[in-house]
DNA sequence: CTTAGGATCGCCT
DNA sequence: GGCGATCCTAAGC
């Protein structure tokens, strides 16, 4: 069983996912742009939501892959991870940097700012700034107001350990496009 | 440049 | 009751 959206196959294992979405556009209603930082997220990960097992939060990272689960960070921020691997696995890519390149309008005044530079550098950002919240949790990546684009050329990717966690933090499963000045934090 | 604290809420122990 | 897959602002060096 395979799930083929913008030519990468979301049946594949996290880590594999989350280097191929670099470089990838995504869009909601036209607003987005290109991903430039990732991070894997498996089952048998004690930093993963879904490690614990199914709940009403992470229903979606066990459901069909190529769809998003959508989550609440600390209360405050809405984050957005592509689910992976095969249906009940929980696995999924966490979107956690865009160069943004369509709908710079939309995003500054949604965000409350203008600076580039900032407006889509770390997950809960790409969340305000592509207006993503609870509603989108179980969206398909392949059916509007979602948009996924190929990488137009090859891209170089760097690879590090995750941020913000404090279990298998020294796990290299963060990925992100070489020489961008959009991550969220250098590697 | 680094560090600290507050905002704010659903989940888990 | 505690603690995050975070962000912003302010203060310290």
């Amino acid at each position: 069983m395979t799930t083929f959206i913008a030519g990468i196959d979301f049946s594949a294992p996290a880590d594999q996912v989350a280097r191929l979405l670099i470089g990838v556009t995504v869009l909601i209603d036209g607003v987005g742009g290109r991903i430039v930082e990732t991070e894997a997220y498996d089952r048998e990960d004690p930093a993963s939501h879904s490690f614990s097992g199914p709940t009403a939060r992470n229903a979606s990272m066990f459901g069909p892959p190529g769809r998003i689960y959508v989550y609440r960070s600390y209360g405050i921020h809405w984050c957005m991870n592509f689910v992976c691997r095969e249906q009940g696995h929980g696995a999924g890519v966490l979107i956690r940097a865009i160069e943004p390149t369509q709908g710079l309008e939309a995003m500054c005044a949604r965000r409350g700012m203008s600076d580039a530079r900032l407006l889509c550098s770390g997950p809960g950002r790409v969340g305000q700034a592509l207006a993503i919240d609870h509603g989108f949790n179980g969206q398909a990546l392949d059916e509007p107001p979602l948009q996924l684009l190929p990488a137009d050329q090859a891209v170089e990717v760097v690879t590090g350990p995750r941020i913000g966690i404090s279990k298998a933090a020294d796990v290299p499963w963060r990925f992100g496009l070489a020489n961008s000045r959009f991550w969220s934090k250098r590697f």
